[in-house]
DNA sequence: CGCTGTCAATACGCGCGCGTATGGAAAGTG
DNA sequence: CACTTTCCATACGCGCGCGTATTGACAGCG
């Protein structure tokens, strides 16, 4: 019984998936600078003992948990909206699911601040490539030409990336709700052509 | 003869001014992580013990560079387009000044990157204020209704800080500078109302 | 020309976070 | 119920960067 209830309160034991998710908790909340083995720990309910043994360094672990990001947040992000056969419709659902902060954008936004560590850099090359090419390819189909639609992709790849970095670090003032509905309505209507 | 020679390369004896120069230069370059006081003692050809006859801790250093960086940074940015009567002018020549990628910018987006230092946060805070402010009387000006306003403006600063990001830490291929100049006049004709 | 104030070098202490070593507990296995 | 595997705790060493203490060099001034 009372073995029930620490198995709620933690699992017990733990595995290194556990570990990845911490860490990725952490990075949300206080970005890759604050991933440390000894204060996750604390956080998971253990010591670094355990750490120790599910990886061999801080770096393994930082590896393990970009990997299990990247792989989720394409799923997350433009998987749901790829279906979707005409480009503009495409882009208007991308922008508004996008602006209903998902945790993967706050994970995003994060790492985009800590660009500095090896890891962190070619990973979001990567993954601004994907979104940046997604982009282009919906804008080209929408009607416009080559350069135009880069240049489109580029202009809207960039107020998403500045927009979660004012927001999130509370640079810029936050918004109600209807407000906020207001700006991506605004966005859209700006960055999407008719 | 020697000694003139050794002038030349430094100025023989610092000033605490040297050092917040110095400090900016690095956080230009690598981030505000990267302002150590000795590694940037070793920049500046002396040792430590200069460093702590001009500053109780690198907490004030980094207090002096940032309060440095945000007077010159004022009137380099807003000032000189300040005074432009026709406010669409005024906001395609900030704009384009801001695209001649001045010193100040790159300073801005490193700062970006480090929202974490109780010092950074604040003073971005003020200076996103001052810019928004900026944005949203010119685009008022232009005729643009209080709301639309607002959200236009948030939408170039996001734009603004967000290219900053990308192109800055390469996220993003870099561009020739015909493609650059091209991008620039087309996020002021998708942003700027005609 | 000596004295004082300014700037700098050297040596040291300290805290923090990573990584290691080693022993112990709990869960599965035959 | 032995025995192995899996997971965890404790204690320690180490490097790095901040800050301090002390002494030294050099310029300007009287």
């Amino acid at each position: 019984m009372l073995s029930i209830v620490k198995k709620l309160e933690r699992p017990s034991r733990l595995s290194a998936i556990d570990w990845e998710i911490g860490a990725l908790d952490m990075i949300a909340e206080q970005g890759v600078g604050a991933v440390a083995v000894e204060s996750l720990a604390r956080r998971l309910g253990v010591t670094k003992g355990s750490f120790y043994w599910h990886f061999a360094t801080r770096e393994a672990l930082l590896k393990a948990a970009l990997e299990r990001w990247e792989r989720d947040d394409e799923q997350n992000v433009l998987g749901p909206v790829e279906p979707i056969a005409d480009p503009r419709e495409r882009l208007r659902e991308l922008f508004r699911r996008t602006s209903r902060e998902i945790k993967s954008h706050v994970i995003y936004s994060a790492l985009m601040g800590a660009l500095e560590h090896a890891q962190v850099a070619p990973l979001m090359r990567r993954v601004g490539q994907r979104r940046m090419d997604f982009l282009t390819i919906a804008y080209r189909q929408a009607g416009m030409e080559r350069s135009q639609a880069v240049h489109r992709a580029r202009l809207a790849y960039s107020a998403y990336v500045g927009f979660l970095q004012l927001s999130l670090q509370l640079i810029v003032p936050r918004m109600d709700h209807a407000q906020y509905e207001s700006y991506v309505e605004h966005t859209i209507a700006s960055l999407i052509p008719d």
